[in-house]
DNA sequence: GCCCCTCTTTGGACCGTTCCAGAACCTGTC
DNA sequence: GACAGGTTCTGGAACGGTCCAAAGAGGGGC
């Protein structure tokens, strides 16, 4: 009672398991009406190829691995998307790990998809071990995509533009009227750029003295903090650009704390567009990173790799865009 | 340059394939220093067991399928999380598939999962295809988890009790001493439970004729638009339960536009839980789904249908919990 | 020294595919 | 009718593991 192979297909066609092989793999070399029998049986009998079966003789599996550094990150929604968009025009299927889940095992997350013996691997987010993947790059193909991380050699990655996306809201904000302007920093490589770039910026409208710096943890508390020292100064900001759409969202409930109205007497701006930014309840000024661009893109470097392996590693950038909403607005004189 | 495989274990060991087999499997039958020289031999050369040959030798695959339906709904990671725990404590790996991002392409969701010919299937959320999955179940171990649609015979079927939980919101509402409380209510299996039992607990406490019912699409639009129409009545509610948070924080900037203090003038009630939920600017009052507990639970019967396959299907429901927030308050006489 | 028994180890079949070399079958030509 | 050449079909060898029956090794008792 175990599920039909290709000799039962085979021989319910009356033909050979070749033949049924050949059929099912979409050759033109067979004669119509065997081609019929063979796909009547196998219709009949609730045919599935085996894949495992499959890629053991293939070779290759037609399977990406996806790593997740932590599903509750929203963000990479879009990017699955584009990455999928892809890959499945080419015939591949996507397989998903969370490393989150997967920590307190204490093997690498990527385990399972090796085994698994994936064609390519795309890591979406802050790498877990990176001397790991160098290790697993000369294998196969493999893409780190949405992190600024370094990356080991014949690694391609894939971002938003961060620099970018940081200049697109200072220049908002300075456009606006704002002078005294402040950032709500972050950490890692991704905090790192922003900031720079913010300070770079304001450096380049003659601003520098002008610019404030507060560093969070990316968390909504952090933001909260960061913005109540920043919001209590005596020469306080006009305009906060947090570094990311969940700090912003502290930040509006400090400026809502300490009285200050949003946007008029405050603008705070966002990164991300995240879901939350597009709660009308909040309708947070923000950056859109591109997370469907950045996806296709991971996957036109994944089928590059495939069809001519090695070679350096590549960089490619998406380019994000400003969505204005309803937390920016032009400098009130007080 | 292929990866190692088990014979070349056994050759660099000096061993046969057969021994090696039985070492890397944890075999006791083996003596000490043999052991030694094929773990040492397969260290060094970096050896990977091939999940497909293993799983096509073995007839299993060790591995469960997950099939959710939307990524962008947060709250099934929780449920991840005890499905996952549970699993991995007996030697089975997940594989994540998303009906939505497969939909486009014509094809059953599960496709790629059965394919692969995982040992089980969980379903989150609303299933794509009853019939479909009816047809699975005969052949494999298959949970329904996060949904309450009825399903097709021999499938198991774990969810938060929604009874109980807007049970627990409406008995919360009239504690505080309101009286006439609305219910924005939403749609499928779930928000019909949630209406109902609404409706049911206010009747026993002789509330029936205080109870308003307003429909919403459960996105945030949707509750903003049925909460303006609700806080417009004459008879305005002192308090809204929402059917999730989502619609919850629309019925929030409904009455904030509508220049009611929440909870002040009017106590409002979520459902899920969600990160939203817990944002401090927002702080809603809500109902926690006990994913973690729904998972562990969904694990339990895919494990025991593995030891005994067959029987009826199975209904667990967790009990969920009233997380109360910012958002519900006594009612104040106006 | 031989036999028996237990503990280790091994060769080979098998899992369900793909792939390849060659067999079988046509069709047309001389 | 033999032959060439193309098209269509087939058997068997991979692929990398597991599993099982049986072989080999070692020890104890006679």
């Amino acid at each position: 009672m175990r599920p039909p192979t290709i000799r039962d297909v085979a021989e319910r066609a009356g033909v050979s398991k070749s033949l049924v092989s050949l059929v099912l793999r979409g050759s033109d070399q067979v004669r119509p009406e065997k081609r019929e029998a063979v796909l009547r049986a196998a219709r009949e009998l609730g045919y599935r190829p085996n894949a495992a079966a499959r890629s053991l003789s293939e070779q290759r599996t037609r399977t990406v691995g996806v790593l997740l550094n932590d599903l509750r990150n929203p963000w990479f929604v879009d990017l699955l998307d584009g990455l999928n968009s892809l890959l499945h025009a080419h015939g591949l299927h996507m397989l998903l790990a969370d490393a989150r889940l997967n920590r307190r095992t204490g093997q690498d997350p990527a385990d399972p998809l090796l085994d698994l013996r994936v064609d390519g691997l795309v890591v979406v987010g802050t790498l877990p071990d990176p001397a790991a993947l160098g290790a697993v790059a000369a294998r196969m193909p493999v893409v780190l995509a949405g992190a600024r991380e370094p990356v080991p050699p014949g690694v391609d990655q894939v971002a938003g533009d961060d620099e970018k996306g940081a200049r697109l809201v200072t220049e908002h904000l300075i456009g606006l009227g704002h002078r005294r302007i402040a950032h709500l920093a972050g950490y890692g490589a991704v905090g790192e750029l922003r900031r720079r770039s913010f300070e770079a910026t304001m450096r380049e409208h003659g601003l520098a003295d002008r610019a404030v710096v507060e560093t969070g943890d990316m968390t909504e508390e952090g933001g909260y903090r960061a913005a109540v020292r920043l919001l209590n100064r005596p020469d306080r900001p006009t305009a906060v650009f947090a570094v990311n759409d969940i700090t912003c969202v502290g930040a509006l409930s400090a400026a809502e704390e300490l009285g200050l109205r949003v946007p008029h007497d405050v603008s705070l701006v966002g990164y991300d567009n995240t879901s939350i930014s597009r709660l009308r309840h909040l309708w947070l000024t923000t950056v859109d990173n591109a997370g469907h661009e950045v996806g296709r893109r991971a996957a036109r470097f994944l089928l590059d790799r495939f069809e001519r392996p090695g070679g350096e590693g590549r960089v490619h950038l998406a380019t994000p865009t400003l969505e204005v909403r309803g937390t920016t607005f032009r400098f009130q004189r007080g």
